[in-house]
DNA sequence: GACAGTGTTTAATT
DNA sequence: CAATTAAACACTGT
């Protein structure tokens, strides 16, 4: 369920999880996992995807993985060759003792001495692709890092420009990279703005608002969730957000209303945001 | 059984 | 033509 927050997790466990050590060998038990190009879907599988992988990784050692938006590049000793990491919607790194078996749902795997971590997702819209320029084709088409570059109010005003609902535009990756469904909701809910409202239409003081509580939402994100073992944030547990899949504003405690947005659920408090 | 779902790409429409 | 919306993708959980 990745978002921003739930990727630079990723990407810090893969960090620590290999720490620079050489990748002894790949298992690959589902090859449509590679794909030759940035697709949800596995019918782009790469046509000789194993060799691929192997050829990026096998006997090399592992840089520092590289976040951009929601997607993840890896380079191992021979930058700019190395991979892209999709985690699409239901996909996740973990790591296991060399002879665990492979988890449920895994796709593939990257055998380290003494761990191997496994790529595991039920929905196969994620991937890895082996690409020559990683953080070329990671950059591609993506709008500025909504964390480790937040725009100012000036910046934000000029990126949600337009007609198209300030909700809409804010998962537009190619206007702001890493904004998901959740924290786009949760942002709004933060600053006090409707999710319909125009970009055009904000104010000088709500983008300044907005400006603030984005990266602070993703922030406190990261925070509260990068922990050791990865857990989806809605993975058991109470539901930590203010507004999305919640019933009452934690605010006014009025009643949170749900609104379908180009095809997606837009859950707002309609009396705490105008 | 029907439906919604944290995402992205491509096709269709405005 | 650029901007925007809808559909498709594949599968699980409710």
């Amino acid at each position: 369920m990745p978002e921003l927050p739930e990727v630079e997790i990723a990407r810090r466990q893969l960090s620590r999880w290999t720490a620079g050590d050489v990748v002894r060998e790949v298992r690959v038990l589902d090859a449509a996992a590679i794909r030759h190009k940035r697709s949800t879907m596995p019918r782009d599988a790469h046509p000789d995807g194993v060799r691929a992988l192997e050829a990026a990784v096998v006997g090399r050692a592992a840089d520092e993985p590289m976040r951009l938006g929601k997607r993840l590049g890896w380079t191992f000793g021979e930058a700019p060759r190395g991979l892209q990491l999709h985690l699409g919607m239901t996909g996740q790194w973990v790591r296991r003792a060399p002879a665990d078996e492979p988890p449920r749902f895994a796709k593939l795997g990257l055998v380290l001495d003494g761990r191997t971590l496994w790529f595991l997702d039920s929905r196969r819209f994620g991937c890895v692709v082996p690409s020559e320029d990683v953080p070329r084709e990671l950059a591609e088409g993506l709008g500025p890092d909504a964390w480790l570059n937040p725009p100012n109010a000036e910046e934000l005003g000029y990126l949600l420009r337009g007609r198209r609902p300030v909700k809409v535009t804010l998962l537009d990756q190619a206007r702001l990279a890493g904004v998901g469904n959740i924290h786009a909701a949760e942002a709004l809910w933060r600053s006090g703005i409707s999710p319909e409202r125009a970009g055009d239409d904000l104010t000088p003081a709500e983008l300044a608002r907005l400006a603030e509580e984005l990266p602070a939402q993703l922030d406190e994100a990261i925070r509260t969730q990068d922990t050791d073992e990865f857990q989806y944030v809605t993975q058991g547990g109470e539901n930590p957000f203010s507004v999305y899949g919640q019933h009452r504003c934690p605010r006014c405690e009025g009643d949170v209303a749900k609104l379908a947005q180009s095809g997606r659920t837009t859950w707002w408090c309609p009396s705490c945001q105008q």
